[in-house]
RNA sequence: GCGCCCGUAGCUCAACUGGAUAGAGCAUUGGCCUCCGGAGCCAAAGGUUCCGGGUUCAAAUCCCGGCGGGCGUACCA
């Protein structure tokens, strides 16, 4: 049993043996204390109960901790401290015991099953494919990833999708757009569409066309040619995000197309669904859904005074069409632009009959580009966008992936291209990279000392304040997963990891791993190995390369 | 105007979602290599958590009112 839920399971039988009951298992919850030296987990349950029971917190600690059941092997003692926490210190033989768990347990620690196999799809990304993925993108794609991975790894069946716009009006223009270059590369000026595309990535296209099939498609009927080139220019364009992807290590389970949609019109179920139930009515020649109803601020239009079905309409039928496909939650990562539109969505999928909480969505902020100190500005209409591969190719995929998981995402990111390029100590990716290197290489070392590494050894050597610090720290990382999971927070992984590292940084200095003393050598490689482990994990979880040697 | 997000060390951000003396990394200053990788370690300095009220055992966190910043406010997609 894992000391936590010895802990937890201990409390309640106190509670009853006191005569409390607890109206929520909510209350019950452990805390890691903040400051060294007040023990190593915490339980805030007697200030919770003070409103319920009435009593001052401390005099409630103090009748839980009289009817605690306490078993030496996992506690050494326990404390009642400040307004009334209750302080748990873990004996050092449960501390030890969990090294040779963790190497047991290799590549499935932290992994957990609270997920019950519960499907759950993140749709993040999705961005329209009339020109390159850009650094929003990237982060969009960094944080998408790493919560698939955090929801898989705590039980659930998690998976990405992109959704590509590829109908309506804007696929129209990038099919303009690219005749308009394509017949100015073949002599005949013409101008781009009102709102085209002006990115140079067109002309490329345009030049590549010409190159394969010449003036093929000159003599063509020009609304003809338009078509065309609209389904060249967006295969064209799906074709580069997914090799933008790819490069970034990221693989879709999912690339769903809108036309999907329009062509199986599952819009029209939806429209027939809501008029059905009164959620729709006509005014000024439109049809509306009564989305004010369920919070929204004002009633949406659905399908135009021209008949047309909305963007809107759409992405109902779209998100119904999750629902069918079995998913049982749905989350999106949308950019800060879109907020605006979240109620209306909320609205129109509960209308449908699926609980509110069943769709969640996660505003990514957006990324500003510093370099050399200053922000890069940049304009879509003048081209001047930094593309997601230039990026990656600056900096590489390892130090992006940590920049953009390393912030909560509901906060605007400045992305220091410079600091991100620094094979330096500067670098927050190199610090926990190099932790899991120097471990490789005490492994590597040993190895060729003519040191016999076993599968297991006795790890009862261990007994210092560093040894111990390293292995509370280890003992954490599957609730870090957990809570990372549960609050969309996968800030909280690479906050853990340089914390991590830290912590074996400072064990590696103070102690030598490798020594005349056979059976502490032995204990502390068991204890490297852990180490390791749980930075291989971590990284992992991340999509970056856990390498051993640097 | 209205709505949403935000305001924490010089800079970039944390703070286990209401908990204990608000913590890290840069930058600054000063120490540490006969020894498993110094891409490392130790230490100093740095704070009225934008301001003012309120809620309670407890507020950076929740509520109200200011101030400052970002975004949104389409029968576009």
């Amino acid at each position: 049993m894992k000391p936590q839920d010895y802990i937890r399971t201990s409390i309640k039988t106190a509670l009853t043996a006191c005569g409390y009951t607890i109206p929520d298992e909510k209350l019950l919850c452990l805390e890691k204390p903040k400051q060294a030296g007040l023990g190593d987990i915490s339980s805030p349950v007697a200030m919770n109960l003070t409103r319920l029971v009435k009593q001052p917190p401390r005099q409630i600690a103090e009748k839980i901790v009289a009817h605690f059941p306490v078993d030496p092997f996992y506690l050494e003692k326990i404390d009642i401290a400040g307004p009334g926490f209750i302080n748990f210190y873990l004996a050092p033989s449960c501390l030890r015991q969990t090294v040779p768990d963790i190497i047991n347990e290799g590549a499935n620690f932290g992994k957990s099953t609270w997920g019950g196999g519960e499907r759950i799809q993140f749709e993040f990304v999705s961005a329209n494919p009339t020109g390159p993925l850009n650094i929003v993108s990237a982060r969009a794609a960094a944080v998408g990833d790493v919560l698939a991975n955090l929801y898989n790894w705590t039980g659930f069946k998690a998976d990405r999708e992109f959704y590509i716009n590829d109908a309506g009006r804007q696929v129209r223009l990038l099919g303009e757009s690219l005749n308009a270059r394509y017949m100015t590369e073949l002599g005949s000026e013409t101008p781009l569409p009102e709102d085209g595309y002006h990115g140079e990535y067109i002309r490329d296209l345009a030049q590549e066309i010409i190159a394969r099939d010449s003036d093929k498609y000159k003599s063509l009927d020009t609304t003809v040619r338009c078509a065309t080139f609209s389904k060249m220019a967006l295969d064209y364009m799906v074709q580069r995000h997914q090799n933008s992807l790819d490069k970034y290590r990221l693989h879709y389970d999912q690339w769903f197309r809108e036309t999907v949609i329009r062509d199986s019109q599952a819009h029209s179920g939806v429209l027939d669904y809501l008029q059905k139930h009164e959620l729709s009515y006509e005014q000024d020649g439109a049809v509306w859904f009564r989305s004010s109803q369920y919070g929204d601020e004002k009633d949406r239009v659905l399908v135009t005074s021209e008949g047309e079905p909305t963007y809107f309409l759409i992405d109902i039928a779209y998100h119904q069409n999750k629902y069918s496909r079995g998913y049982n939650k749905i989350i999106d990562l949308w950019g800060p632009d879109h907020h605006g539109y979240i109620p209306r969505m909320s609205a129109a999928l509960q209308a449908l009959g699926h609980p509110k909480d069943s769709f969640d969505v996660l505003i990514i902020q957006q990324v500003n580009l510093l370099r050399g100190g200053e922000i890069v500005k940049m304009s879509k209409r003048a081209g001047q966008i930094i593309e997601m591969d230039e990026l990656i190719e600056e900096v590489g995929v390892d130090a992006a992936r940590y920049f953009f998981i390393d912030r909560r995402v509901t906060q605007p990111l400045d992305f220091d291209i410079d600091l991100a390029k620094k094979q330096t100590d500067e670098n927050p990716v190199f610090y926990v990279q190099y932790a899991h290197a120097r471990i490789c290489n005490i492994l590597r070392f040993a190895r060729e000392s003519g040191v016999h590494l076993p599968e297991q050894a006795d790890v009862s050597p261990l007994q210092n304040e560093q040894e111990m610090a390293l292995i509370k720290k280890l003992l954490d990382f599957p609730e870090i997963v957990s809570k990372a999971a549960e609050g969309l927070e996968p800030h909280r992984i690479t906050g853990y990891l340089h914390e991590t590292a830290t912590v074996f940084h400072r064990f590696y200095h103070e102690n030598r791993v490798v020594t005349e003393d056979a059976p502490l050598t032995q204990a502390r490689l068991m204890l490297c190995r852990a180490a390791r482990q749980v930075l291989a994990n971590g990284l992992s979880l991340l999509n970056i390369s856990a390498p051993e040697n640097m």
